[in-house]
DNA sequence: TTGTACGCGTTATCAT
DNA sequence: ATGATAACGCGTACAA
């Protein structure tokens, strides 16, 4: 069992078992058409030599890796902590059961060469990327290549690409319709940066609920997803606004930036002011108090991905796909 | 450039190079005895051909992957979030310059033998494992398979396998020092698992410390490293010892559920109680005030990881080794 | 220094 | 249903 134990290979399973290195091989691969008798015969010899491909040598004639890379940017305050175990469950549980391996690559200078030759190469079935910033060239490029790709979240730039998302909108629209239903009267909202989709659809999801109830024309202040925006926002919205008694905040962060400054202007939570935040981050649950928020499934949006990117990895040219989850409400304490 | 393209072997570049594959095999690889106007022409031909290896062979032949598997804890309130970027990254400074991959995998039921057949089946060179459990079989069985493998700290059970660790006494050591020179003269500490090594170190640390102060005999409330136990604890702490003017908490996550706890007991940080957190985790940033907190050189500790199992991998029976790397305080506003 | 030829362990084609 | 045998693309003794 040591590293440098005899290999067992094919061919001495086919010289104990008494068959050739095919019928073995079939065995292996479960082609069903093996007598049933050899296949026992094959099947114990198997196990009495402790048999195991050489993936080396199958991926050389297959020419699947039978690895997925998953590339994240590497600045994560964006993609925050329990977001990222939640990815990596989510796919693994997909991958796992199909002994397909997950690469991690953190987005750095070379990264994107470095995929590509991945792919090339024949060490890398496919791609998923997470939260690709704006201007990435890769997406395009991947698609240009035909190469298994997936993202998870709708591209700013509309290029036919397979993505997983989930709908911002009505998250938004679940924050507004929890603080109106809470008895909210002047609502307001610190948005994500607005020239970024999920910014821009949490906005719009929040706005059109909040007419709907009939409070058109809320108040927004726009942060940029970090803790510190969302402190300056906070102090902001505070000041030009003192009368508000609800707020919206487009992530946990930045709520968990905007909390502190709340407590120093005296205002109690959620008693004075209610407050919801967006992601399920691990900053709602260190807010004081825990906070009410937008959960996203991420490990089922993560497991669909998975299964979308082999999707494209068994067979090429398949259509590009959007899939779109539905998030949900978690009541807390700070609304 | 499409998944389609014609494949660009060792065969067509010699064609185009007019030499034999063997040669332009030596060029890829950089064997020196190679004549510089034919390797001039190789490598005019490769570039001209786009070549590039197909590693699937390259394995099969080498017996070499060029990946490693950095496996870890699915429940990972353990390792927080900055903590699991900060490895990854430590880890794939050394790990992408020479093309290896970092193979994921989260901790689950047939971990154990996932990686083991794996490292047999040649899809894996080693293994890097962060914060096995105390039980874990998995040290001890890579280990008698004389598996190249390295641990993220000091094994609970004393077996010969090499691990690299932040000096855990020294930080506690470093937490007593500040709180002294700080003026606190009632000091307590709530303490980690004590039936773990980092538990019983920070601890060990800290009361020496602080005996060498003249401060012996500091009071300790035993935590589990969650947040829930260092709001309990606090708890009790602050009833039963209300005179405290001074605390280590034994990280940063137990720090965060402990200052709510001080708050609604109305005592202001830090100049009430001081207090100093482990870790300088994204909780330590989260709090309110932000933690003073000790601070492990994880990515370099990341790296001496790869780097120490990249030696196992590249020479069998490498010598066992443990490296330990020092501690040091980020001073924020709580102490 | 260069080329020839063999082996790495599978899968897959084609007779049988 | 089974067994030769040919790829798969590369590294590397060995010979020249």
């Amino acid at each position: 069992m040591s590293r440098h134990q005899k290999r067992v290979t094919l061919e001495e399973v086919a010289r104990v078992a008494g068959v050739s290195r095919a019928t073995v091989s079939r065995v292996v691969n479960g082609v069903t058409s093996v007598d049933e008798n050899i296949r026992q015969t094959v099947e114990r010899a198997i196990s009495t030599t402790g048999y195991l491909p050489n993936l080396a040598a199958r991926a050389l004639v297959t020419r699947r890796a039978d690895a997925i890379a998953l590339v994240l940017p590497s600045e994560n305050r964006i993609v925050g902590d329990p977001f990222f175990t939640r990815i990596v469950r989510g796919v693994s549980t997909v991958l796992r059961p199909l002994g397909v391996h997950l690469v991690l690559m953190m987005t750095g200078a070379d990264t994107g060469e470095q995929v590509i030759a991945d792919l090339r190469q024949g060490r890398l079935d496919g791609v998923i990327l997470v939260h690709t910033y704006q201007a990435d060239p890769l997406p395009g490029l991947l698609v240009r290549n035909r190469q298994p790709v997936v993202l998870s979240a709708r591209p700013a730039e509309p290029i036919p690409i397979t993505y997983v998302d989930v709908n911002q909108t009505a998250g938004g629209a679940l924050a507004a319709e929890h603080l109106v239903a809470r008895g909210c009267r002047r609502v307001a909202t610190i948005t994500g940066s607005l020239d970024r989709p999920p910014g821009q659809d949490r906005l719009a999801g929040f706005r059109d609920a909040m007419a709907e109830s009939g409070q058109p024309g809320v108040v927004s202040v726009e942060g940029d997803f970090t803790r510190e925006s969302g402190a300056a926002a906070m102090e902001r919205l505070i000041t030009e606004h003192p009368d508000v008694d609800g707020v919206f905040i487009a992530s946990d962060l930045m709520a968990e930036g905007a909390l502190p400054v709340l407590r120093r202007h005296g205002r109690a939570v959620p008693d004075d002011i209610a407050v919801v935040g967006f992601d399920d981050s691990s900053a709602a649950l260190s807010c004081d108090p825990p906070l009410t928020t937008v959960r996203q499934p991420v490990e089922d949006m993560a497991a669909e991905m998975a299964r979308q990117l082999l999707r494209q990895v068994e067979q090429v040219d398949t259509p590009v796909r959007s899939v779109i989850f539905e998030p949900s409400l978690v009541v807390r304490q700070s609304a």
